[in-house]
Order: C-alpha cells, then sequence, then structure tokens
DNA sequence: TGATATATACTCTCGTTGAGCATATGTTAT
DNA sequence: ATAACATATGCTCAACGAGAGTATATATCA
C-alpha cells in the first residue's frame, strides 16, 4: 500500500464546502547541501515551504515551478522532479476553495537568500532529528520516541494490535532486531503523526480522541504549517532513494571537489556514514568522475585530488544503473 | 532529469484562454493478469484509460479513486499507488478550463465488465508491443522500429546531436551493445512520440515540422486519446519497478497458485522470461508464500502444490526488501 | 622531528546471483 | 504396458559485488 493517502493516517473528514472550483498549489522542496549538511530552502520564520499558486502561462508544471522558483530565489535548478500530489486534509482554504498541491523536489546549491518572501536555508535535520544516524543513532531515539512509541502501542486494547503497533514501531525505527533503514523517512513521519507525537496531528482536532498527551510536551523536532513537514519527509525519502541508483548527487556538489567532500554530501543525504574505501571503489570503477588534475588541502592532511562530475555519463547510461554505497559504517 | 516533463518532451504551446479555474481529473491505470496476460482496463472503444472528474465529497484523492472506480466497475481494488499528475499540453478543454490529470496505478483481477461505460480489458502489449520480450525481442523493433529511430538520427545536420541521438535510441531500446532495461517503458514512449513515430505525436500539430511521415505508415501499438498512452507507459514502467522490491504481485494473483502461475504472472508484466529455479528459491526463501497442502494438475505434467500469499510478510518487513529476480532467460 | 590527519591502495571473505544439470511425478500417445 | 513428454522440484557451481579490515603515502601542525 502506498505510505502515502493511507486510509488511516488522516482523521476522516467529510467535505462540506460546495466545490467553487478547484486551484492548484505548487510546493517545492529545495535542497542543497552545504558544508556537510543537508538543507531546506524555509518561508514564514522557517515553518513552510516555499508554494505558489500554478500559473496555467506555463506549458508544463515543471516549467512552471522552474520559472517561478528561479523568479522568487533566483536559484539556478539542476534537478527536478514531481513529488506527490495532496488534495486531501483541510486543505479547503479561506475561500472556501479546495486546493491541490502539487509538490516538487529541487536540487541547487545554497546561494544567499534575497529578502523576498523571508527565504533561509535550514538544515533539514531541524524538522527531522531522528533521521540524522551519522553519529549512530541520536539520543532522542530512545529518551523519547521509543517511550512514546511504546505508550502509542500499549494504548490500544487487543492484544494482536498491540504487537502489531509494537511491530510497526521496531520496523519502522530500527528497534530490537530491525536495523536502520534510511529510507522509510515518511513512513517514520507517518507513524510519529499517527501515534500523536508531532504537533501537526494534533493541531486541528478539537482535542477529542485519545492522544497521548504526556509525550507531546517534549515533541521532537520543528514544526511546519499544514503538511507541509510531511511533504518535505516525503522529499527526503525520495532522495535518500534516488541517490542509490541515479547520479542526482553531483547536482548538489560545486564544479570541483574533493571524494571526502562527495562522500561527506551523500552521508549527509542519507544521514548514515559510509565505508570510505568502497565508496571510492564504487565511485571510480564507475568513471563518475574525473580528475581535474588539481589539488586541494584544505582539511590540513595530505592534499586530495580534485574532480568533476562526468556528465556523459548521463548520456551513456542515462537511468539505467549507477550504485552509490549507502550501507553501515 | 525526470523523464516525465522533459522540456524537450512536448512542443511549446503557451496558453491562451484566460484561466477559468482548474478542473482536476482522475485517471486510473488498472491492470490484472488473466491467463498469463497483463491486461488493462479500457473505455471509448479502447482507446481511453477510465477517468472522471474529482470530487470534492472526498476525504482524499486516493478514496475518491477507490470509490469512483469500485462504483464504475465493480472492481474490488487491491493496491492503489499514485502515479504522476500532468497539467501541460493542451488539455484545456471545450469549455476553456484548464485540467489537471492525475493519475493513479491499481491492481485487482480482471472481473467480467459491466455495460457501463463500454469497459473493456485489452492485453497492455496491445498498445505496446516493442515491450514484450518473453521471447526474444519482438520482430518489429528491427523491422519498425530500428529503421525509423535511424532515420530520425539522421535528420538532424549536427554530427555530434546525430551520434547523441543514435546513442539514445541504442541504449533505450537495447540496439548494438547496450542490453535491454524493461524499465525505461516511459523513456522509450517518449523518445518515438519525439521521433513522430507515433500517431499521438503528430495529432494536434498542424502537420508542419519535419516529421518523418514515411514511417508513420505502419506505426507500431494501438493509440489512444490524448496522453492516455503515455500515462498507461508510466504505470507499466512503475509497475515493473516496483516487482523488483515489494509483493504486490501478489495483489494480481488468485488466492491459490502455483509458482510456475506466479512466474508467468512476473514475467507477463516484466515482459521478459525468468529463470525458473533461481525464481523458486527466491521466493521460497524469502518466505513470501505458504503451501495449502493441496495440488494442482492443470497443464498436464506433475502436479504442482498449490501455495498462498502469506499476507504477513507486509507487517514484517513492509516495504524494507523483497526482491523479484527479473534477469535473463 | 614526531604526532596527527587525511588520501590512496590493496586484500580477504561472504552472500547473492546467474546459469546449468539432475531427479521426481504426473499425463498423453503408441 | 510402455515410451515419450511435460511439468515440478531440488542441487551444484562459478562469477561477481558488497562489506569490512589493513597498509602505505603525503601533507600540516606542535
Amino acid at each position: 500500500m502506498d505510505p502515502l493517502d493511507s486510509p488511516n493516517s488522516r482523521p476522516a473528514l467529510a467535505a462540506q464546502s460546495s466545490p467553487q472550483g478547484i486551484a492548484a498549489d505548487l510546493v517545492a522542496v529545495l535542497v542543497a547541501v552545504t558544508s556537510g549538511e543537508p538543507r531546506v530552502l524555509t518561508i514564514q520564520d522557517q515553518r513552510a515551504l516555499p508554494s505558489g499558486p500554478f500559473e496555467l502561462a506555463h506549458r508544463s508544471l515543471q516549467s512552471g515551478l522552474r520559472a517561478w522558483v528561479e523568479r522568487q530565489t533566483r536559484l539556478p535548478l539542476g534537478y527536478v522532479e514531481q513529488l506527490y500530489t495532496f488534495a486531501d486534509r483541510d486543505r479547503a482554504g479561506a475561500t472556501g476553495q479546495h486546493v491541490i498541491s502539487i509538490s516538487y523536489l529541487g536540487l541547487t546549491r545554497e546561494q544567499p537568500t534575497f529578502g523576498e518572501h523571508e527565504a533561509r536555508w535550514r538544515g533539514w535535520y531541524d524538522y527531522f532529528p531522528w533521521e540524522d544516524h551519522r553519529d549512530g543513532p541520536p539520543p532522542l531515539m530512545e529518551k523519547t520516541l521509543q517511550p512514546g512509541l511504546k505508550a502509542w502501542a500499549s494504548a490500544v486494547s487487543d492484544r494482536t494490535a498491540q504487537r502489531a503497533r509494537r511491530q510497526r514501531a521496531a520496523m519502522l525505527f530500527g528497534f530490537e532486531e530491525h536495523s536502520w533503514n534510511e529510507e522509510l523517512v515518511l513512513q517514520r513521519y507517518e507513524l510519529l503523526y499517527e501515534a500523536r507525537l508531532i504537533p501537526e496531528a494534533t493541531r486541528g482536532s478539537s482535542s477529542t480522541s485519545t492522544s497521548n498527551h504526556a509525550a507531546l510536551s517534549n515533541t521532537p523536532g520543528h514544526a511546519m504549517i499544514l503538511d507541509h513537514r510531511r511533504i518535505l519527509a516525503t522529499g527526503i525519502a525520495r532522495l535518500r532513494a534516488k541517490i542509490k541508483y541515479h547520479p542526482v548527487v553531483f547536482e548538489l556538489m560545486p564544479d570541483t571537489f574533493t571524494l571526502l567532500q562527495l562522500q561527506r554530501c551523500v552521508e549527509a543525504l542519507a544521514g548514515r556514514q559510509v565505508h570510505k574505501p568502497n565508496f571510492r571503489r564504487l565511485i571510480e570503477q564507475q568513471e563518475l568522475v574525473e580528475e581535474t588534475g588539481e589539488t586541494s588541502q584544505d582539511t590540513g592532511g595530505r592534499p586530495a585530488k580534485l574532480f568533476r562530475f562526468r556528465r556523459a555519463v548521463l548520456a551513456e547510461r542515462a537511468i539505467a544503473g549507477t550504485k552509490l554505497p549507502v550501507s553501515g559504517a
């Protein structure tokens, strides 16, 4: 079953307003990696993703997004990919118009932000602190999430349902025997939402139902408006899956870079460490990069060769196959 | 780059009608596999995919699709997944209203169709005859597509561009040294579209531009209205990718089945043969199925054990990892 | 000069995967 | 009845790739 739109991910809400037409919004997850940290462009005091109306003047959704982003932020968008279309939930705005949100993932390099719309770059682990396993599982997993999820699992009467809940939590968060799977970003967020460990979950509902408010006091991660955090989770999940078989990482790198910089970028996105020798072996044997001839001695240590991305591989292999190792440390 | 919405996949078309609001359509790719053939539900004399307006009465897009499909066709929808949202091209209908199409993939089992809307099941290789490689590359690849694509590659003056075109065609269709990749359904369709080897490509344009009409005479595959064939290609591609790491095949199988039936189903979807012993090894070592205790002797030969899908694996492993081998024969 | 940090290279083992072969147990034709 | 055949089921082997560890080279810094 598709994790998005799973039947129990949102409380049922019968639409009441009569259809006055539909408006389409574009929502963008714009990602950059700066000094080893994955970052996302935000607006509204870092509580929202950039979004705007889809204007019919553009010949496609994608070109519409491109034009709009580049006008608003002057970022050159390297790679763009559609994420998902949302139309559920309390999206009826003040006008009574229903809004469909079409979300996109865009990769770029961080630039000084322009004043308009108070756009700011912010590290994406501010919103998902439990997703950063580069130095092992973060403490809040054990301190906050595990108890909260345990409480959620116990909050149901049926014995079998309890076990199912516990199993689901363990599988998604790597408790007990289960190993951590960095791609399940969205499913984890939706579980936390369902368990009401996320402020967004209790926002609209008028404090009915069985929420465990105890855990809500120290709720993890920075919240966002509407379902923007969910959209961000979708984008992170997609990107983490994509870097494994498609050379999109290079859209986030400067023109020339060292292999360690590239590795740090992959680690930042995947949220876990990578075995250095294996990483280099895979990069080189796939001929993804070529030496520039120059070296860099930024970090203090033996100078590292500088490389650049071989754009030709996009034509040679297209999607066919390009693997990056994202595995245990 | 996302193959959908690639900048050159459609001729530029400036929107002229003033925005009168936007309508949202749902388009469904409903798939079943019957007697070893992948089939798709069609309407309008098999020239269209089922589609209808998104009604705001539903609490989500997905539940809207479910309700609508089950009302129209009385099919129980097992697995549903969003495919893509289209808003480009000449989607301005007679009313001048712009239409956004949100497409979904649904898996089911073929049922006798009900009269309404002249719904009919049709083999999907009727629309994409070049995608069926179960008995090796189909003859039309060499007889029709290769010459047509060669002509398209030669139709450009620049030497470098010619080579790029030839390489792209070879990579996608497995010419020369390249091997066939069954997942590139959409990219192949878009290349044929770009090369104007598909009737949909020359439909709206008033016979200008450099089309090679010679090849158009024996254009391969059954055409559809609007971009429905493109949507179908998207669905096939998604499904071919998905069966490799997620046990969705079972949504297309009857309750009990033999391993060979299961294999034939996978082969039908993937469009290529599968190594039998390896297939069985993978299925069994992953404990995806359990014996029913009964046997089937339909085909004449040693009776085969009947199996059923272990639905528990969905809870145990969720998305984590389930591999089906789709490789050479 | 030595300590340290990084870059770069090599080796080894294990599991997976692709592929071929052998055997078991039915049905169908002669 | 028997041979031929078709399918089911099980086993083996070689090649490859992934994970993990170790060793050496070359710079900076105290």
